[in-house]
DNA sequence: TAAACTTGTAATAATATTTGTTACAGGTGT
DNA sequence: ACACCTGTAACAAATATTATTACAAGTTTA
């Protein structure tokens, strides 16, 4: 198992926005570069609209920031495209026998580890902002 | 998406063949507590003895625990029940487009960001032992 | 106003992944 | 010989992910 692609495609829309702030993201012009169908564009970029990174309008065309890029951390993208659910990145098995002592506590015994863990996964990603991965980008591009 | 709850029962598995050390541990017993098949339970304890955790013999009931659960650590089991792969725990999405400078360039400037946060993750689960689980789990029997 | 474009969204399909089930070969001990 | 176990493979069922298609409704331009 692993993570959704929601996720990387998520950081690339922001980043190609503001790459491509001079011109008009369309969500037909976003899937080129990601390689994917406008569709899918669509659906994300109303997530990240919901959790106002991005400003978009139906009818109007191409998406703009909502923010500046410094202010956005990666775990911002993270919760807006909702790959994981708030203390569930860890699944645990359901119904384990009550009549055992680990099957009545493995849960509850469980369950905060795994909080730790994923705040902790959580917390390195609110580390990097978006605007250092097109600075990042933009490096790379000059070098090579 | 979530993490394969073969994690939880690979906890699970562990903690109950120490609280049942003066019993016997079969595939059906272990079964019985987890609440699933005991083909689920044999395959999961063949990974845990692939790692070294557990011992198990063809033919003879029973596994048996291979080292001192204080030396286990959850990240161990996470290793060994291979529910993440290395470096692999977001998914990135392929082929984007090498004519865009996002596209040609999000996939190695991203991969490193998230390797730190996965490594972020495991390191947590390397602060805990099964020993601390089983204590836990006894803690809240006596409690109760 | 009509035409051409967009976004938002739903329905559907294709694919992959996870978990459970069944079956049985082969080992062990009585 | 019998009853029991583990190891494993094949299969099925349930779930999740991603892509595709279609279209209503908004906007712009001519």
């Amino acid at each position: 198992m692993s993570i959704s692609s929601r996720f990387s495609v998520g950081i690339h829309i922001l980043a190609l926005i503001e790459i491509n702030k001079n011109g008009i993201s369309t969500s037909e012009f976003l899937a080129g570069s990601v390689n994917t169908n406008p569709a899918v564009i669509r659906k994300i970029i109303g997530m990240l609209k919901g959790a106002g990174l991005v400003k978009v309008q139906p009818g109007i065309a191409g998406a703009k920031l909502a923010m500046k890029l410094s202010d956005i951390t990666l775990f911002d993208v993270y919760k807006a495209v909702n790959v994981v659910q708030e203390k569930e990145l860890f699944s645990v098995h359901e119904n384990p026998n009550p009549d055992c002592p680990v099957g009545r506590n493995i849960q509850e015994t469980i369950v905060p580890l795994f909080e730790v863990a994923q705040i902790a996964l959580e917390k390195s990603l609110g580390n990097v902002s978006v605007e250092d991965v097109v600075n990042d980008i933009i490096k790379k591009e000059n070098i090579s």
